[in-house]
DNA sequence: ATCCTATAGTTTATACTATAAACTTATTTA
DNA sequence: TAAATAAGTTTATAGTATAAACTATAGGAT
């Protein structure tokens, strides 16, 4: 008889469990709707790493960029998508699946 | 003024962040010792892999090795030890704040 | 005897990924 | 008009995870 393992669950989804992507779509789990700068402060990523992290979450459609001008400057805001939403519930729950035989 | 930022904590330590590291050593944890053939078992990782892995974390002395021969084949013990058990500690804290943020 | 298969790992080669440095474009300011 | 600032993007590099290939030993089968 083959046993049950002993730590069940799923893997993390990787691009979410990426410690620097997964601040920034924390944050944006909170706020909704954040703007390169604010992020940046937030993270204290660099502007590159920050840029490309945001592209992958865009690409995967977790998060939607919006471009637009303020006083003549451009101004890019970031808002989670309802399947980022998902993906981030997701990603809680099977995290919390193996935290759990962590000791405290 | 400098605001605070809105998600607090320290960045979850990468040794332990790895998914594939993190099983095992959440294994290791539940069951406290355990050989290499069952912890192939139970995380279904390549025994390659697993090597490695397991590697890096006896050369952070997150676990022991004990290496012997049982029945004329060689036979891998490994074993969590107490920095091991505090570096999963303060993993879960620090992950426990960032998935409290997120959406249930 | 020697050939084949299985067991228990380790080493190395590759493909991926995160990250910072360098670059771009536009706008003030001196 | 030269220098500095702002807001990003592109690219080069270094690090990492992973599987494939390899090593070593034992136990049959022929």
């Amino acid at each position: 008889m083959t046993q049950k393992a002993v730590i069940s669950g799923d893997d993390p989804d990787r691009l979410l469990h990426e410690p620097a992507r997964l601040r920034l779509l924390a944050n944006l789990a909170v706020v909704r709707r954040a703007d390169f700068t604010w992020l940046l402060q937030q993270t204290g990523l660099t502007r590159g790493n920050l840029s490309v992290q945001m592209s992958r979450l865009a690409e995967a459609e977790l998060v939607t960029v919006e471009k637009m001008f303020r006083d003549n400057r451009p101004r890019t805001l970031y808002e989670l998508t309802n399947k980022g939403r998902d993906a981030l519930r997701q990603y809680k729950k099977n995290m919390h699946k193996i935290l759990a035989v962590l000791p405290d």
